[in-house]
RNA sequence: GGGGGUGUAGCUCAAUUGGUUAGAGCGCCAGCCUGUCACGCUGGAGGUUGCGGGUUCGAGUCCCGUCAUCCUCGCCA
C-alpha cells in the first residue's frame, strides 16, 4: 500500500465499498458527536468523509482535531445508508471508517477560515497566501488559469506557431514604462533591465527566419498598480508572424480568443470576425479607445446646436472652440432627483464643470437649462438624440478632448447605474487606425504609441502628410471595456524607421544607438512582420469574472509592489552591495519604511 | 506625488445626536452529545477602537497629524 494514499479525496464511489483504502489530506471540518466523529478530509481533488470511533487507539493521541492539519487515514470504504447520502459531494455515497491514522502536519489555529467563503482583509490573505490558495474560489481560479494557458499553447501550436524563449536579463530600452534594473557584477556601473516585453527579440526572431513565434512571456514594468494591473510582472501571449498583414493577425487571434472564451465560459461571445472600429470613431462615440460595447449608450456631438443659445456656460465653450457632447438615455426620466444630483457629482469627480440634462417627463421638459433654449433648439436636440417623452439627454461642455474623456466616464457610469450592461456576454472589438503621432504637453510631435509600428501610406505619407494625420498599422483588441492587447504591423525598413524617428525629432544616431539590434538586423533582409500580445492575466480575469487581477495570480504583490509572504523587496547584505559596486543613498524621510514587512 | 474609501476581539461586522461596564456571528478554550455533513447544546477567555496629539464634564464617534490597506489620477513604447 502506498505510504500516503491509494486514492485521492475526490475519487471514491459506491462501487469502491468493501475495499480497504488510504487517503491523505487537510482537515476541512470536524463534527464531533462525542460517541462518533466525522471529519471531511480535503485535497486538490475533493472531499471525503472519514468516520472515527473514539474507542480507536489513535483517538487518544490527538489533542485537537484542528482544521487544516494534514492527516493520513487508512480504513474501509462503507456505502452510506440512503438517508445519510450527501448529494452535494461527489464522494457523498460513501464514507471511510478509520482504522489507522497518521498526523502528517499539524496546523496552528488559522488566521482566517479556509472552509468558509467569507471576505477577509487582503494583506492578511497575502501574508498567508498558501492558506488563501486552499480556499475554493482562489484554488479554482488558478486551476482555470492553468487550463487556459495549456489550451492557449495547444491552439497556438495548432496555428503553426513555435514556442520560443527570450532573455530575462536584457538591456534597458528607451521609452515605455520604468525598467526594473539588475546591476552587473562583471561590469561595474552597468545594468541589465528585465524586459518590459520581448518586443525586440521577437522581431529579431522574425528576421532570423522563424515564421511564427509565440511565448507565454513574462513582462516586467515598474508602474503603479490598478485593479486590472498587478505591479512588477504580468504575462502576455506574445506572438509575431512573418510575411503577415494586419488581417492575418486578426484572423489568428479571433480563432484563438473565440475558442478560449467559448470553451472556458458560459457567456455569449461575439461571432468572428469581431467588429473593427477606427480609433477616431471610438473616441467620438465612446470617449475612449477601450469601449465597453455591452453599454448601448453613445456620445453625440451637439456643439452646433448650442453655438447661439442663451445658456452662456455652453455657448461660451463653443465660442472658445470646445464641444458640447450629449448622451441620450432612454426611459431614464423617471429617475429620482437624487439620481440626477449624483450623476452631476460623478461628472464633477471626473473633472467636469457640471452635467446638464434635459428630461422629457409627462409631456414637459424638466431641466435647469431648458429656459435658456428655444423651442427650435429643443426640437433639434430631441431629433438628434432620437428621444421622446420618458427619455433624458445629458450634456457635457468642455474643451473637445476633455469633453470626450468626461463623456466616456459618464457613459460608463450611466450604463452601470441604469443597469444597461449585460453581464452574460463578451463583446469584442478591434480598435484600428491609431494615429502614428500626437502632440505632447509641449506641443511637440511625439510617437503616440509604438515607434516600431509601420506608418500607413509608407514613405509617401511620411514625406507629404501632416504628421498628426498619419495613421499607423497599430491596433488594440478590447473585450467588455478591458484592453486585452496592443499590436502592430512592424516597420521593418531601415529607411522608413529613420524617417519615422526624424519626424518625432530623433536623428539617425538615436535609432542606431537606442535600437542597435533591430537597426542592424533590418539591413540584412527583414521580412514584413506583424504581431500582438494579449494579456493572459486579463483574459483569465474576464473568464473567472473577477474584478481584481490579484484573484487570478498565485503570488501577487500588493499595491505598493511588495510580496508580503516573501518580504520582497528586501534589504541585502552590505557585501552583496560591495560586490556590485553599489552604494545606497536613502531619501531623507524613508528610514522607517525601508524595511519590508515590519510593523 | 495627488484625490477618495476603509481601519473596533484571531476573522467578518454592529455600536442612535458625543453619554452606563464597546456587542453579535464565526473561530478559539472547557464540558455534554453515536449519523453529522455550515452538526447541535452549555459555559468561558479574548479589546490601548491602527498610532500620536487636540476639542470636551465626557471621544469608537468631532478636529489635526501619522501609518496601513484598497480604489483612482498621474504613469503604463
Amino acid at each position: 500500500m502506498h505510504q500516503y494514499r491509494t486514492h485521492t479525496c475526490g475519487e471514491l464511489r459506491k462501487e469502491d465499498a468493501g475495499t480497504t483504502v488510504r487517503i491523505s489530506g487537510w482537515v476541512h471540518s470536524v463534527r464531533d458527536h462525542g460517541g462518533i466523529i466525522f471529519i471531511d478530509l480535503r485535497d486538490h481533488y475533493g472531499l471525503t468523509q472519514v468516520v472515527i470511533d473514539p474507542s480507536k487507539s489513535f483517538y487518544k493521541g490527538v489533542d485537537h482535531w484542528r482544521v487544516e492539519s494534514t492527516l493520513c487515514f487508512t480504513g474501509n470504504v462503507i456505502k452510506r445508508i440512503p438517508e445519510a447520502v450527501n448529494p452535494r459531494l461527489d464522494t457523498g455515497a460513501i464514507e471511510i471508517t478509520a482504522e489507522e491514522m497518521v498526523t502528517l502536519g499539524e496546523s496552528k489555529v488559522i488566521p482566517f477560515q479556509v472552509s468558509k467563503d467569507e471576505e477577509c482583509n487582503e494583506s492578511l490573505r497575502l501574508e498567508h497566501r498558501f492558506l488563501d490558495m486552499r480556499r475554493q474560489k482562489l484554488h479554482d481560479n488558478l486551476v482555470l488559469r492553468s487550463k487556459v494557458i495549456s489550451r492557449l499553447r495547444e491552439l497556438m501550436t495548432g496555428e503553426g506557431f513555435m514556442e520560443m524563449q527570450t532573455p530575462i536579463l536584457t538591456s534597458s530600452s528607451p521609452e515605455g514604462a520604468r525598467d526594473y534594473l539588475v546591476p552587473s557584477r562583471v561590469h561595474p556601473g552597468k545594468f541589465y533591465a528585465l524586459p518590459q516585453a520581448p518586443q525586440q527579440f521577437k522581431q529579431l526572431l522574425m528576421t532570423s527566419g522563424f515564421d511564427r513565434y509565440f511565448q507565454i512571456a513574462p513582462c516586467f514594468r515598474d508602474e503603479d498598480a490598478r485593479a486590472d494591473r498587478s505591479p512588477g510582472e504580468f504575462y502576455q501571449l506574445d506572438m509575431e508572424l512573418a510575411f503577415a498583414t494586419q488581417e492575418d493577425v486578426f484572423e489568428v487571434n479571433e480563432r484563438v480568443l473565440h475558442a478560449v472564451f467559448s470553451e472556458f465560459s458560459d457567456k455569449k461571445i461575439d461571432e468572428t470576425p469581431f467588429q473593427r472600429i477606427p480609433y477616431l470613431e471610438a473616441m467620438d462615440k465612446y470617449g475612449t479607445d477601450k469601449p465597453d460595447l455591452r453599454n448601448p449608450l453613445v456620445l453625440q456631438d451637439a456643439t452646433e446646436l448650442f453655438r447661439t443659445c442663451d445658456f452662456k456656460a455652453f455657448s461660451g465653450v463653443v465660442a472658445s472652440g470646445g464641444s458640447v457632447l450629449t448622451i441620450a438615455a432612454k426611459g431614464c426620466a423617471g429617475q429620482s432627483r437624487k439620481f440626477f444630483d449624483e450623476m452631476i457629482k460623478f461628472a464633477q469627480g471626473v473633472g467636469s464643470k457640471g452635467l446638464g440634462y434635459l428630461r422629457w417627463n409627462e409631456g414637459e421638459v424638466q431641466s435647469p437649462i431648458a429656459k435658456f433654449l428655444s423651442q427650435e433648439t429643443l426640437d433639434s436636440l430631441k431629433n438628434l438624440g432620437g428621444v421622446s417623452d420618458g427619455d433624458v439627454m445629458f450634456f457635457i461642455a468642455d474643451e473637445s478632448k476633455v469633453a470626450r474623456e468626461i463623456g466616456g466616464h459618464v457613459r460608463d457610469e450611466l450604463g452601470r447605474r441604469l443597469e444597461l450592461i449585460d453581464s452574460n456576454v463578451f463583446k469584442f472589438c478591434w480598435i484600428v487606425d491609431f494615429p502614428m503621432y500626437e502632440l505632447d504637453d509641449n506641443r511637440k510631435v511625439e510617437f503616440s504609441h509604438n515607434p516600431f509600428s509601420m506608418p500607413q501610406g509608407g514613405m509617401d505619407d511620411l514625406l507629404n502628410k501632416n504628421p498628426l494625420d498619419i495613421l499607423a498599422y497599430q491596433y488594440d483588441i478590447v473585450c467588455n471595456g478591458v484592453e486585452l492587447s496592443s499590436g502592430a504591423v512592424r516597420n521593418h525598413s531601415p529607411e522608413l524607421m529613420i524617417k519615422a524617428f526624424e519626424i518625432a525629432g530623433y536623428d539617425q544616431s538615436v535609432v542606431e544607438s537606442k535600437f542597435p539590434a533591430l537597426y542592424k538586423a533590418f539591413q540584412f533582409g527583414a521580412p514584413p512582420h506583424a504581431g500582438i500580445a494579449p494579456g493572459v492575466d486579463r483574459i483569465i480575469m474576464l473568464l473567472a469574472d473577477e474584478p481584481n487581477i490579484r484573484e487570478v495570480i498565485a503570488f501577487p504583490m500588493n499595491q505598493k509592489a511588495q510580496d508580503l509572504l516573501m518580504s520582497a523587496p528586501c534589504e541585502v547584505d552590505s557585501h552583496q552591495l560591495r560586490e556590485l559596486y553599489l552604494q545606497v543613498k536613502l531619501p531623507k524621510r524613508s528610514e522607517e519604511s525601508s524595511t519590508v514587512g515590519g510593523e
